[in-house]
DNA sequence: AGACATGCAC
């Protein structure tokens, strides 16, 4: 203690240093805002040898621990105190759980619990408030044993309290049980109930709840309809959410700017973007939150350049609604500007927390630039996000989009902790690079370390088997979901199976598997065998599949542009142009092939025979330069893959100007002798192209890494890591 | 009241 007496005594003097008596210290106290000032209080109160009077230094303590800063300080004032009284110590209790420090208030349960002070029901309301912010279920249930020992078993404050730390801790059947033996709920403890339910992800319980609580007359508050309101977002439920905003408007419940912006957000989180608009458009002074559910409900349903005009109009942009907008890009396949409003962001002086950070992973892994992906990593780690779960997971799949396999993998062995979204992750990783065995071998390893696997993890290891042609293994993992993880398949899954035989072009198991399966088929397993049909140029089946899905979805883009192009397969041009007519009419258009390269930071994109590049002129030398090399080594032009009914020499040029040969003839100009060329492509890579990266690795001695729309293909030696499967 | 990491096919 007479350490502190020393630092405080050097501080400027406080206002009224005079202090003699407990009165004018009490007076003092209450007035004292600053940290330095209650240090010199407290200094002349021991000066004063009025050390022992417990209600002047609990004062102290009290008003200290409204400062934020002062946490520690308090505390330490409060471990001197003899016999503090148990109101006092309540008091204190309430202040430290609610503080930015709840974990103290357990400290002080623990020291309570120790020195043997007396406790009362209203010392439990803060404990478990406390406990519920740091979710500790093990001292939550320690605490429960406690009060239900002391006889407080059916206080209405201490079961609510009970309720909501159970929610808190994830621990929903619990908190329930003590909810259904309570007599008297007020709206607050539906409220912390039903919020419980909303946390946990159970949405049919929130409405189910809300419907109950309606019918025990209990009346339903502003909050709680912001709570269910959010619950129809997060379910995507749109009519019980239109029925929510008409018994708002039906019982006359006034609308102030938090139902407002709820009522916004659940429709744009519904996607119903046009009632959203119409509301919002009818705020007079929009809030950065409302303006936010905009941002997100415009970026989620892919309209981000409406998302990117409200965002323009914000007057006060804060970290939620650029972390938003970021995200909007990165989900809109716009990673560049995604990375560009991040960068902004950070220069206006905003510091990004973990869910921008996992936004801004998010865009490097689109962008699949590896240069960009290694310095977010840096950032990661300088600004303390290293060690987040969630952070890492995304690094994973960022450096296996970005085709670096091995980073992907030392950043999972690094991890301090993996969750099932880890394994499932570097599983999907060594899956997209074609490595099936590691991707197999991995599933089992995470079986042995008890991690459940889920019904994405599936995916994944289906998705490995099938693109590595592991039929009987694919069978046998599959029929494993059922038997031994009791994970019942769903339309994806069966959409993986249907995908591993045709592309084994086991057409007739694929169709047995879809007539038998327990689902209706739906677009998903048509889709699949729809693309297979497409690889395998099986016309008939492929036209088949296309139909069944543009009865459910008329304006289906992919059965679309698959159909246009089985017709030109067969060479039926008269049906292709009805196919074209008829997607221009929709608005529908074939994405445009674009691949991208990153040379010294910088990236560079090539459409299909652009010359917009600025050294356009070197790159077609180069080409024509490759062409004739590779011809010595048997290269012929495959003309098979152009889909336009042109002639046989304009068909060998568009085939020889497909963006991913530009991109690599630029690497080849400006990339240095040796190292690796990486490029990525937003389409599925054409046969041509697949043979001429092979031929290229093996004539100029270069490693080729390309990332088409699903997976990479790594070119050594005149060999693809795929071999020739994908 | 608003932003969030893993996933089939096109």
């Amino acid at each position: 203690m007479s350490s502190l007496i020393q630092t405080t005594l050097a501080l400027p003097p406080h206002p009224n240093p005079n202090l003699t008596t407990p009165c004018t210290l009490f007076t003092v106290l209450t007035s004292s805002t600053t940290l330095n000032h209650l240090k010199q209080v407290h200094a002349q109160i021991l000066r004063s040898k009025l050390e022992n009077s417990n209600s002047v230094l609990l004062k102290l303590v009290l008003s200290s621990c409204t400062l934020s800063t002062s946490l520690d300080y308090a505390l330490s004032v409060f471990c001197q105190i003899q016999n503090p009284e148990t109101h006092l110590c309540n008091k204190f209790l309430r202040e430290l759980s609610r503080s930015t420090k709840p974990e103290k208030t357990l400290l002080v349960y623990e020291k309570m619990r120790r020195d043997g002070l007396t406790m009362d029901r209203f010392s439990f309301p803060p404990l478990l408030k406390a406990v519920a912010r740091v979710s500790g279920f093990s001292v939550g249930s320690e605490i429960h044993g406690l009060a239900s020992k002391m006889g407080f078993y059916s206080d209405p404050f201490i079961q609510t309290g009970l309720v909501g730390m159970y929610a808190a801790c994830g621990q929903i059947m619990e908190a329930r049980l003590v909810f259904d033996k309570m007599s008297h709920r007020d709206v607050v403890t539906w409220n912390i109930m039903i919020e419980g339910y909303c946390q946990s992800g159970l949405f049919d319980d929130v409405l189910e709840l809300f419907e109950e609580m309606k019918s025990s007359g209990v009346e339903a508050d502003q909050m709680i309809l912001c709570t269910i309101l959010s619950a129809c977002g997060r379910a995507r439920n749109l009519s019980y959410g239109k029925a929510v905003h008409e018994f708002i408007m039906e019982n006359n419940i006034a609308i102030d700017s938090h139902l407002q912006s709820a009522i916004v957000n659940m429709y744009s989180s519904c996607g119903a973007m046009d009632l959203a608009r119409q509301i919002y458009d009818q705020i007079s002074s929009k809030n950065v939150v409302v303006s936010t559910a905009m941002v997100s409900g415009y970026s989620k349903f892919g309209q981000v350049e409406d998302a990117r005009l409200i965002f323009n109009q914000m007057i006060k942009k804060d970290l939620v609604c650029w972390s938003a907008m970021i995200s909007g890009y990165a989900k809109s396949d716009q990673p560049q500007e995604a990375l560009k409003l991040f960068n902004e962001m950070r220069h206006l002086g905003i510091v990004p927390d973990q869910i921008t950070m996992l936004s801004a992973i998010s865009a490097c892994a689109h962008l699949g630039a590896l240069d960009q992906a290694k310095w977010i990593h840096i950032f990661v780690n300088k600004n303390g996000f290293g060690g987040a779960l969630s952070v890492n997971n995304a690094l994973i799949d960022m450096y296996a989009k970005c085709g670096s396999l091995d980073r992907a993998r030392g950043v999972f062995e690094n991890m301090p902790r993996k969750n099932v979204v880890s394994w499932s992750s570097i599983i999907n990783a060594f899956a997209m690079h074609g490595d099936a065995n590691n991707a197999i071998s991995f599933f089992h390893k995470m079986k042995e370390k008890n991690i459940e696997p889920n019904g994405v993890t599936f995916v994944g290891v289906l998705y490995a088997c099938s693109h590595a042609g592991l039929v009987e293994e694919g069978k046998k993992i599959f029929s494993s979901m059922t038997s031994e993880h009791g994970i019942i398949p769903e339309h994806k899954h069966y959409g993986c199976m249907v995908d591993l035989y045709c592309r084994a072009n086991l057409l007739r198991e694929a169709l047995e598997l879809i007539e038998t399966m327990p689902l209706a088929p739906n677009i998903v397993i048509w889709g699949s065998l729809m693309a297979s049909c497409q690889i395998h140029g099986e016309v008939e089946l492929g036209e088949f599949s296309a139909k069944r899905i543009l009865e459910v979805e008329p304006d289906h883009d992919g059965a679309l542009i698959v159909l246009s192009n089985l017709y030109a397969r067969e060479r039926r041009w008269e049906d292709v142009g009805q196919m074209r007519k008829l997607m221009s009419r929709k608005g529908i258009f074939k994405e445009k092939a674009c691949s991208r390269i990153e040379l010294n930071n910088e990236i560079h994109q090539f459409f299909m025979a652009d010359r917009y590049h600025k050294q356009a002129d070197q790159i077609y030398e180069k080409l024509e330069d490759v062409v004739s090399q590779l011809k010595l080594v048997g290269y012929t032009p495959n003309t098979s893959v152009i889909l336009v009914d042109v002639e046989e020499d304009e068909k060998k040029e568009l085939v020889l100007s497909h963006s991913e040969k530009l991109a690599l003839c630029y690497g080849l100009i400006s990339g240095n002798k040796g190292s690796s060329i990486r490029i990525v492509k937003n389409l599925r890579i054409c046969e041509d192209c697949h043979n001429f990266m092979k031929l290229v690795s093996k004539v100029y001695e270069r490693e080729i890494v390309v990332r088409d729309r699903t997976r990479f293909h790594h070119y050594n030696d005149g060999l693809c890591s795929c071999k020739d499967y994908w």
